[in-house]
DNA sequence: ACTTTAAACAGGACCTCGGTCCGGTTTTAA
DNA sequence: TTAAAACCGGACCGAGGTCCTGTTTAAAGT
């Protein structure tokens, strides 16, 4: 028994609360936060994340999400070097969490949002109007994304990526497409992958117009209705 | 002038030469191979090249590609640790040149091999065979290419990329397709990314046939015929 | 065959950063 | 009041990557 690590009450991966950009939240009472995962943080432990997500957001918006320093993060948050990794995990953690709060506008608008991305339209639409959404989405946020594709397998276990697919499959068998909903989802969203996009439009210096018109293709041939 | 560094001839980020598994080559003599992008290594830079691959090779073998360090590999090669670093600029050019070598069988496969998966056959029918070959490959060396996956960026500019998307694009449009092959091909290849291939049939469990059956329903979604 | 010259080499010091661990201290919640 | 949980802060390790010194070696010129 030397080095035995009983798990520290599980990091997070990225998951809602925290509103890690605005600079309230001094007086932890009124539990508004409708928080359903995160197993209740200490008062002092919550105050510490949204501290450290601030702080982690500035300097990535100041130096690139590329360059974030772990004792950076911890500095600039006023706390200690473990503290960070007791919370986070590790840097792709820290990283995942800090897109998971830009990521919820997104799953706010097809989820909740106004047609044709969100609901009321018919399910054909949706899925056309989503392929742009999140593209420019991503190109938004490409930096913070691509930082944390140094763990290429854990994007795929990210509750974000697994939202999007249930949405996407869904909208396809709402849709009537038969088939394969789940690996046609893939597919779909395989179009949409952030570095795919990047290369895409930076390196080779495709037009957004171009990759759009290819999503609505897409869409298209797996069989939802063409787009109009 | 402090710390300038004129870029050392280019290491490679992975080219066709090298041989790295044969055990012969001590005489550098009768240049038989038909080396066309490395820019001339001096003899014993190429053997050192040589020695390094094997090298490689045998701890990513022992120990799995994820673990493999720097300096094992130059210590196992008995070389220099600059000498590594001097010939594939960094861990991932190491990783890339190892998997490059075994790309080409892959490559020979589908370029020169027998039909239905090399020429002599319709492009449909090469475009179906194609899929479940890549995909076998990839679970082969799903270790090696997921390690090469810390820089994703790098993966879409590596040579081996450029040549599938090449010959998907090609395939399509021979097969008559019409739209934007280029997009398309990179559709279909991000269906065969390994990343994906590994998540869904290692994480997912999902069976080798119900993924194969997925790519020829892609394949003849997108405009190729059936693959009867 | 001999000299010359540029390139490659060994090998290790050095830096940075991610990540672990720990001893002592503070804070929270019961 | 008390016990658990979180914290600080830094020592520590491993690995990628840089750089430098002096040495070897291959290749081109005579």
């Amino acid at each position: 028994m030397t080095g035995f690590t009983p798990p520290p009450p599980s990091p997070d991966h990225g998951t809602p609360d925290g509103t890690p950009d605005g600079t309230r939240g001094e007086h932890p009472g009124l539990a508004l936060i409708p928080v359903g995962e995160p197993p209740q943080l200490r008062a002092d432990a919550a105050r510490n994340r949204t501290r450290l997500l601030e702080a982690a957001s500035r300097l990535a918006a100041r130096c690139g999400a590329a360059n974030l320093t772990m004792e950076a993060v911890a500095a600039a948050a006023g706390v200690g070097k473990g503290t960070v990794f007791r919370r986070f995990g590790d840097r792709t953690g820290l990283l995942l969490a800090l897109l998971d709060h830009r990521e919820q506008q997104l799953q706010a608008a097809f989820i909740s949002g106004p047609p044709p991305l969100g609901p009321g339209a018919p399910a054909a639409q949706r899925l056309h109007a989503f392929g742009p959404a999140v593209i420019r989405h991503e190109r938004d946020h490409h930096d913070l994304i691509l930082a944390t594709r140094t763990d290429p397998l854990r994007a795929y276990s990210v509750p974000a990526r697994h939202l999007r697919l249930t949405h996407v499959a869904m909208l396809l068998r709402e849709a009537g497409v038969d088939g394969d909903a789940e690996l046609l989802a893939h597919t779909l969203l395989g179009y949409l992958d952030t570095t795919l996009i990047h290369h895409l439009s930076v390196e080779r210096g495709m037009s957004p117009d171009r990759l759009d018109a290819t999503w609505h293709d897409l869409v298209t041939r797996l069989g939802a209705g063409p787009a109009e």
